[in-house]
DNA sequence: GTTATGACGCCGT
DNA sequence: AACGGCGCCATAA
């Protein structure tokens, strides 16, 4: 693997560090402001392999439809809901979230689902 | 080099 | 609204 490629592990992982507490960001979001346009598989594969304990806030981000990509049932599933209640995000009924998107600037003002 | 496989996203039906 | 199909990008087999 070039560095090339464990850059742009970093620099998505460099991205989800940004998103605040309380907010949430989306695959494809993440993948545009790390640079990578069209790579949000490659955000998914990027959380997936995060080491145990990591700071980075994973949870945070959702799939474009404002859900968790992961299995609700799954233990992960459960502990991504978890984490974000504790933040202060809260569920539909249908498990779409609704809080407003972490996004560029000040523009990021839109609700989610 | 080819063919699966995914924590994805968009569009048409 | 739900589903399926296809594109996308990197890895693994």
């Amino acid at each position: 693997m070039t560095d090339q490629q464990s850059n742009r592990r970093e620099r998505i992982w460099q991205v989800v560090a940004l998103i605040p507490r309380g907010r949430v960001s989306t695959y494809g979001d993440v993948a545009r402001m790390a640079g990578l346009p069209g790579a949000a598989r490659q955000v998914g594969a990027a959380l997936r392999i995060l080491p145990r304990g990591t700071r980075i806030p994973w949870h945070r981000v959702l799939n474009a439809s404002g859900r968790l990509s992961l299995p609700a049932d799954s233990a992960s599933g459960r502990r991504q809901r978890a984490r974000l209640e504790s933040e202060g995000v809260s569920f539909r009924d249908n498990g779409s979230v609704e809080l407003r998107r972490f996004g560029w600037d000040g523009s990021a003002g839109s609700t989610l689902g």
